[in-house]
This record gives structure tokens, C-alpha cells and sequence, in this order.
RNA sequence: CAGGUGAGGCGCUCUGUCGGGGAUGCAUUAUGGCAUCUCAGGAAAGUCCGGACAGCACAGGGCGGCGCGCUGUGGAAAGCACAGAUGGGCGUAAGCUUAUGUCGCGCGUAGCAGAAAACAACCGGCCCGCCACGGCGGACCAAGGGUGAAAAUGUGGGGUAAGAGCCCACGGGGAUGUGCGGCGACGCACUUCCGGUACGCGCCCGCGCGCUGCAAGGCCAAAUAUACCGGCACAUAAGGGCUGCCCGCCCUUUGCCGGGGGGUAGGCUGCGAAAGAUAAAUGACAGAGGGGCGCCGCAAGGCGCUUACGGAACCCGGCUUACAGCCUCACCUUUUUU
RNA sequence: GGUCGAUUCGUCUAACGGUUAGGACAAGAGAUUCUCAAUCUCUAAAUAGGAGUUCGAUUCUCCUAUCGACUA
């Protein structure tokens, strides 16, 4: 089991992005609001985490709870989602600083229900493990 | 010892488990692997000034707009720094803070109150005339009262009908000249004079500024549409031109293929770095220690709380604002002790 | 990243540096009405915060906070 975060797990393309926002799957859990897309060709997953700043002035703030979402995926993901792949796109809801416990719970939950969800309609069978 | 003033500096440390950005090197089956080094601040912030850099404009001059305004030095420059001059304000003091061209050109403004806010006369003082003896009329005065943020140089003497820089002495303010000191702003002394306030963050005077900003600017360049060029196909179909008509030739209309210019998404550069990203790394969690505060305790110590402000996106010089606390030096004041 | 603008009663707004900061709607009290509405009278309520210039600041200058616009 790994905890690797490497850079290509973040999605960067403007038009992944626009499309998950708009045709994914909302899940939310108290201070995190997320956008789930299965997305199986890729062969792992990937994330975006975003804050918004008009909940967060300072940007010391922002970049903490970004942090503590990577940091709260990154150590869960395996566990959570095993080989499932799909994008994620995580926006921080709470209206002030939450500890990293809340955080992580919140993430693994998150998590959880998207797989459940993706897997229920239709098992995506062109996932292919990574070579 | 306590409180304060000024100048300068620091702004948590260690361990463990995981994880990132960049550079270099190695091997290599190349959306990857291994090793070494390195990775946020004093304000990185606000974007308030100035520069560097870039594009556009530009013979020269003017209008307009904006900014600044004591002196010297430093500086590429600055609403910059340091040192100083003069006046005002605060503080017992150390010291802090604020202002500085000109109203002895001109113009403008000075609400309300007040007689008058810049050609002063309400109450008042004094003299003359008239009468009913307290008023009226005429002339002179600017000391006293009252209003106001601000009222015409202060005190004393002379002088006068009463008064007044009307005159004199001293003081205060301003100006000319001379001498001395200082690089200079200016200061000191003497001489000769002046006498109606304030406002420069209104006009004015002097000086400076071309405008816009790295999302500036430059390069590469999918998809779609396509200027233009070439070829092929469909046809001799439709329209037009040459013509009186036919043939013929040319152009346009349709489709496909190739080239091609501008240019969008996007990328590279600008942006070289003892950080250098581009949906943006510089971290997360746990434990221990150190510092500070409070409580308990004679003490040793124990318990609890706290450990700030804040995160680079081209760079540099300043300014301003935020900040738990700690350290160093110099100085001031109060009390006590020696 | 850069360039600009705004902030006044609960709401929308006005103001030459010069009263007690004006008006409309809303709110409260009273009158009118058998009661309510409408109408009339009255009341309370604000210059975003902090410094400076000035005799005097909503206005002029500086700093801070908040909100908004433009710019690929």
C-alpha cells in the first residue's frame, strides 16, 4: 500500500474541469461539498481543491484547508477506493477552520459514496488496472 | 526596582511516520526509477510612490490635467532616508508630532453673532447751540464695553476739550543695509525705516510628469469557419460576359483533396534566480522540549491556557498597515536603599 | 496580477467647507371610525472606523475595513 500523491493526480485541464462541475454526481458531507465523474480510462483518479474566497479572506487560510483535503486524500485513497477511478472535484463549504479529523472524515465518507454510487448504474468495464 | 522614550535585532526548536516543487547526475523497459543538493517573509500584504522593462505616440510650441514645494548630503528616482533651520502643539522629562513659495502684486473667501470681517462707529467720551434740565441738533474721537475662531501692536509717560503711534521710552512684529558665524536654510549685533487680520489642502508662482501597463509585449498553433491559390469530380445543369444567333472561350454557383494567411482554445517566452510554480510545490499528523501568562504552594515544584501577523507568481528601491512575545544599547522620571 | 469607483436613519436617496444633516417609503404614538384601510398630527432613527488641515469637515488630505465594476 502506497501514499503517493504524484503531480498528475491533479486535474488541470479547464474543460475536465468545466465538464465535472457540470455532469457530476454532488455529494456532500458537512464542511465538503464534492463533484464525482467516473472517469475509467485513466487508470487512477484524480482531484481538484478548491476553496472559495469569499468564505476565506487570507489566503494562509485557503491554502491550509487545501492541504489538509490533499493530505486527508491522499492517505485514504487506497483504502477507500481500491482500483476504482474517477475525478473529484473538492469545494470547501464550512464557514470556519475545521481540524484535520473533521476534514479526514469527512473526505473518507466522501469518498465511500462515490464509489458506491458510480459502481451501482453500471460497473464500468473498461477499467484496466495499471500496467 | 517600576514606568517610559529612542535606535537596532530575533520572531519557536527537536524527533518520528507519510508526502510534494525545482536543479544536477546515473542507469533505462520511459504517462516511470534511484541518489545528492535546495525550497517561503519582515512584512512576501495594501498597491500608496519611484525605477527597470515593454508596446504605442512624438519637429517645435501651447492649452488642459496631475503631483510636489525650508536647507545640506546620499540616491537611478521617489508622497525616500539621514542630519539640520524656523514657527506651532503634546509631554514633569528623555522626546514625539506637525507645518514651511508668495496676501509689503492683484483677485477671491471670511456663514451666524456683531456697529464694523477690511472705505469701522452700536453703546460710549468730549465740545458747541437750543429749550420744558433732560432731551434734540451739529462737529470731533477711537481709549473702554459687548459679539466672535479672529477686532486694527503691549506697558508706562507726555499730550488733549476728550482722545488716539499723535509724540517719547522700553518690549513685541516686519522690512532695507552693514558686519560677524554657518556649505546653506538661518542666527547674533548695529543702523535706517514701516504700521489693517486670517486663509496657499482656492486662483496664482516655481519645478516635474507623453500615455498605458507583464492579463504590457513576442513566438508557435488544434477544431470550426475561411480571404486567396492549385488540382479533381459533377455536369455540359443554371446564370452572366464576348455575340444579332449558334458553336467556342472565360467567370460564378456545388462537392472533395492539397497548399495557405490572419487568428481562437491551448502552449512556449517575457520570468536567467542558493524558491521558481502555472487549477499553482514549499506540507499534514503525532510526541517531546523551550518561552510567556494565570492559579496553587514558604520553597522545590505542580496544573491550566497560550505560542502571533501572515504565504512568493517578473524584479528592484521606499512608504503604509498587521503582529503573541523575546533580546541588546543609550537616555528620562518617581520612590527606596547604599 | 493590474486599473478604477462607492459607503449618509430599517430601505431608497439629497447636500456650495457654515443652523439642530433635508425628503420619500417603512416603524411607533395619537386623532378620525362601531372596527379595519385610507387620511391628518406628532415622535424616534444616520454621515463606515481612525487620524490630520481649518475657527468650523458629510464635503478637503491620509490610513484601515467592507462592497462593487473593468481588464485575458
Amino acid at each position: 500500500m502506497t501514499f503517493a500523491f504524484p503531480k498528475k493526480q491533479h486535474l488541470a485541464q479547464r474543460e475536465a474541469i468545466t465538464s465535472l462541475a457540470s455532469h457530476g454526481k454532488v455529494l456532500f458531507r458537512h464542511p465538503i461539498k464534492a463533484f464525482c465523474l467516473p472517469a475509467g480510462d485513466i487508470g487512477y483518479p484524480r482531484y481538484v481543491f478548491t476553496v472559495p474566497k469569499k468564505l476565506f479572506k487570507r489566503a494562509v487560510k485557503r491554502n491550509l484547508l487545501k492541504r489538509r483535503m490533499r493530505e486527508a486524500v491522499r492517505l485514504n485513497q487506497e483504502a477507500v477506493l481500491g482500483d476504482f477511478c474517477a475525478d473529484f472535484l473538492l469545494v470547501y463549504i464550512g464557514k470556519e477552520v475545521c481540524s484535520y479529523h473533521v476534514i479526514e472524515a469527512a473526505v473518507k465518507e466522501i469518498l465511500a459514496k462515490g464509489r458506491g454510487l458510480a459502481a451501482e448504474p453500471e460497473k464500468p468495464a473498461d477499467i484496466k488496472p495499471r500496467p
